[in-house]
RNA sequence: GCCGAAGUGGCGGAAUCGGCAGACGCGGCAGUCUCAAAAACUGUUGGGGGGCGACUCCCGUGUGGGUUCGAGUCCCACCUUCGGCACCA
């Protein structure tokens, strides 16, 4: 009898031997091909959660089953560690935020340690520390020289808890800030961005990417592309330096239908076009817009509210005056920030117009119009009327009749208008990376020479949240000299977006000690892209996004030379607590992994996550269910370790064969399911071959070469899932170190085949018998021994057989009427 | 409103192609062991009905239709849940 399972044991044991060996550290001189593996790195919040073990461990699985089929396999890992968490416990609690950071890096590396991961931690990377933010300063000095970085002024995005600006896509739908749930407001203020709507036509091709499609259409909704014509209208004052009124439309078909013109309230115009009658509504209406926060802003069930500007233009076709009025339904950030407003076939437009009492034409009729006017608007396609030459065409073909006509006239142009826009890294916060520009009276705006990375953050700062950076308050920081002119300047204040630091470490990785540039082109030529990357869905059009427009903008200026960071994705469930709401403290709903790991062992813990379901589900996590994994490894332990040594009493062929023939399906389901990450499915198949060799346990077949073959099957195609009870098995029948370095098993097909199948019988679809056949049974044998069946015959009832259905190896269905 | 995913036993879930619905596991029930309990092991377990019984019949994959010899799977309409976007002209 073999000793009892002690998982703690033996799992300590051997995650301090690979350690010791290095047993996981990826060489860049292997020559075998690489495999690029990487699981989305943790931020540092100071515990890991059942959500870094839901994420994690199947990324492990895969990892140790590509080594297995040799492949030189890098999976690096390290800390997200910049970012607002570590300033507000610093406010909160008097922690210096780079101590708050460290201490959770400490622990969470000590706990990342008891998962048994196939991590090579000699590639850790920590983006809090001047080794890496060194090289996001020197990025960007790049950007800022091809233009890819600019300064502008702008209403950003505010958030008054967190006291510093948002970038659009860290806002919920909701309006509120995506980390502190506050409501989000707007602040006109200096802020850099970063050029990703330059890259949007190129963000928009996901080709060669194998990555699931509802992440890529989240992407392209999120760009937001669509084709249209901007078109202009002269305005009918001509004592303006502007002549017209420039708008965007995706209807140019509906252009006889314009009635009246919205300019956003921020539009440049506004100002200039506004009569003097109405000059105290019109700037009372706009300080109004400025006050609303984006939420009330944008809000599509506030009602339509507008003013008249009192001034008009020309519609170039209908030759119809067209007053202009300003609407916060207007928005300046897209297209031009005018509308041309058409009631008729824009329920917008249709809303406003009856609420100010403005006409309404119809210019697209829907099916069965009688020349009625409409009692909503009509935005379906349709035949164009009241709409002169271009009356009875089909408005798909009116919008190409009409944008041909415009462009011909040089009254407009074809193009195209996206919803994205440029990215606003800008954060009035101390814990991130230092913008490395320098504002000098005299030469304003100068980047800091490259010689002189990085701009430490300095460690002496008061944490006060004003709306202002604390390093602004810092002299020793604030004040140097302009590296042109040599004369007092003072430097940014403001940090960097965190994102900035997750969308390049996975470049960082292929050679994170390089110090002469962000990355080895050697190594990067080398290991990159990332052939497997997995991590949550919510990072699907933030950081997926970046850290494409990130590697598009280092191809550009040199650093790198590939397109696309990870080539393919696969996105985790989110793991909820037995509630199944999201694990929180105030919900106490909170599953602590490292008791489940103390209680179960990592292995089981490890396994029991994997068996919940399929990965990109998620779902509930309800620990009763861990016990029957928990027996399950108990199990797999005395069928290895009890009979592995014995000799044959005497042999059985059939048994073994039959043996035999269990491994090679298993090993056969095994490698598909591993293949696709079905780690539920893959499990259920390796319980199923567990209990059948516990049935077979017979003194007939233990001590064979099938005995053998089929446990030391066993124990490889567990191991990528339970990396230390296998290895001890492993050592403990004799094998070498390590089950880690061995090759995945092969099956062989003959073997998966079955000689005997279930033909089932059915008559009228409805099962009435089960006969055990040959698989090679002819077709007309099949059908013969089907119409023979007693049960066939009873269910008949005498009557008349019209058809007889085949489907080889599976069924005969007998048809009557 | 638009885009995307999903609805299967008491529970988590399985079912590459349209072909035995419920694999595997939890929980439940019964049993073995025990003074007893726990643990472990064995058997059983979709619902309903009939038979002493080997058995047998009916119903059943969110709802309603359809295609088909045959539908959890395909088509149409709808309901519910979750995720994303949302005055984008």
């Amino acid at each position: 009898m073999a000793d009892r399972y002690d998982p703690r044991e033996i799992e300590n044991r051997w995650q301090a031997r690979w350690e010791d060996d290095g047993l996981y550290r990826a060489a860049d001189d292997d020559p075998r091909p690489k495999w690029y593996f990487l699981t989305m790195f943790p931020y540092t919040s100071g515990d890991l959660h059942v959500g870094h073990w839901y994420a994690m461990a199947p990324s492990d699985v895969g990892v140790r089953y590509r080594r297995m089929r040799g492949y030189n396999v890098m999976y690096p890992i390290g800390f997200d560690s910049f970012g607002l968490p570590a300033e507000n416990a610093a406010i909160e609690r008097g922690i210096h935020p780079k101590t708050w950071t460290l201490n959770n890096v400490e622990r969470m590396r000590g706990q990342l340690k008891t998962m048994g991961s196939a991590f090579d931690w000699s590639r850790e990377v920590i983006t809090c520390l001047p080794e890496y933010y060194k090289w996001n300063q020197q990025i960007f000095l790049k950007m800022f020289d091809k233009g890819l970085a600019y300064r502008a002024k702008g209403a950003a995005n505010w958030c008054p808890h967190c006291q510093t600006t948002l970038a659009n896509e860290q806002i919920t739908s909701e309006g509120t800030c995506e980390r502190c749930k506050t409501l989000v407001t707007k602040r006109d203020l200096e802020q850099w961005f970063l050029r990703i709507k330059d890259y949007a036509d190129e963000l928009l091709d996901h080709s060669g990417l194998e990555w699931p499609e509802h992440v890529i259409a989240m992407q392209k909704n999120w760009i937001g592309k669509s084709a249209g014509v901007e078109v202009s209208f002269p305005l009918e004052r001509k004592d303006l330096e502007e002549k017209e009124i420039r708008v965007f439309t995706t209807r140019p078909d509906t252009i006889y239908g314009v009635t009246f013109m919205v300019l956003a309230p921020e539009h440049p115009l506004v100002e200039k076009l506004t009569t003097r009658q109405r000059e105290e509504e019109v700037q009372a209406y706009v300080e109004r817009t400025r006050r609303l926060s984006e939420i009330e802003r944008q809000s599509t069930e506030t009602e339509k509210t507008g003013v008249f500007t009192g001034a008009y233009c020309i519609n170039r076709v209908s030759r119809k005056r067209v007053p202009i009025y300003i609407a916060d339904y207007a928005l300046m950030h897209y297209g031009t920030g005018a509308v041309m407003a058409v009631p008729a076939h824009d329920t917008r437009d249709f809303a406003f117009a009856r609420k100010y009492d403005i006409p309404i034409v119809t210019v697209i009729a829907p099916p069965g119009w009688k020349d009625e006017g409409l009692e909503e608007a009509y935005t379906e396609p349709g035949v164009m009327v009241n709409s002169a030459q271009f009356d009875g065409l089909l408005s798909d073909k009116g919008k190409e009749a009409i944008a041909d006509y415009y462009e011909q006239q040089g009254w407009g142009h074809r193009t195209y208008n996206y919803r994205i826009r440029d990215w606003l890294i800008s954060r009035q916060r101390y814990w991130g990376t230092p913008i490395p520009i320098i504002y000098c009276p005299k030469c304003s705006i100068v980047p800091v020479p490259e010689k002189d990375l990085p701009i430490v953050l300095p460690d002496d700062v008061e944490f006060r949240p004003t709306g202002e950076s604390p390093l602004k308050f810092h002299q020793g920081f604030l004040n140097t000299a302009c590296p042109k002119c040599g004369i007092a300047a003072t430097r940014e204040v403001d940090t960097m977006d965190t994102f900035v630091d997750s969308s390049w470490y996975q470049v960082r990785y292929a050679s994170p000690h390089y110090d002469v540039g962000p990355a080895d082109p050697k190594a990067v030529a080398k290991w990159l892209p990332v052939d497997q990357y997995t991590g949550g869905a919510e990072h699907a059009t933030m950081h997926l996004l970046y850290a494409r427009f990130f590697v598009k903008a280092m191809r550009d200026l040199g650093l790198v030379e590939h397109s696309e960071p990870f080539i393919r994705l696969f996105n985790q469930g989110q793991i909820l607590g037995p509630d199944g709401q999201r694990m929180s403290k105030s919900r106490g709903n909170v599953v602590a992994p490292d008791e489940q790991v103390e209680q179960h062992g990592a292995d089981t813990f490890r396994c029991y996550l994997m068996f919940l379901g399929p990965w990109d589900q998620g779902g509930p996590f309800d620990v009763t269910g861990i016990s029957g994994i928990s027996r399950w490894m108990n199990r797999v332990w005395r069928l290895v370790l009890d009979n592995y040594d014995a000799t044959a009493a005497k042999s059985n062929p059939d048994i073994e064969q039959s043996i035999r023939k269990a491994t090679h399906k298993t090993i056969k389901r095994a490698t598909e399911d591993i293949e696709r990450f079905r780690f539920n499915t893959l499990l259920a198949a390796l319980m199923e071959f567990t209990n059948e060799l516990s049935r077979t346990n017979a003194i007939e077949v233990v001590g064979t070469g099938a005995w053998r073959e089929a446990l030391d099957s066993l124990m490889l195609l567990l191991a990528p899932l339970a990396p230390h009870i296998t290895e001890e098995l492993w050592a403990r029948t004799g094998h070498g170190y390590s089950i880690h370095n061995q090759s995945w098993p092969e099956w062989d097909e003959s073997l998966t085949v079955e000689d005997e199948i279930t033909l089932v019988v059915q008559v009228n679809g409805k099962v009435r018998d089960k006969l055990s056949v040959s698989a090679s049974i002819t077709e007309d044998r099949a059908k013969e021994i089907a119409l023979a069946s007693d049960k066939v015959k009873g269910a008949l009832d005498g009557r008349q057989v019209a058809q007889v259905i085949y489907v080889p190896g599976r069924l005969v269905n007998v048809v009557i009427r």
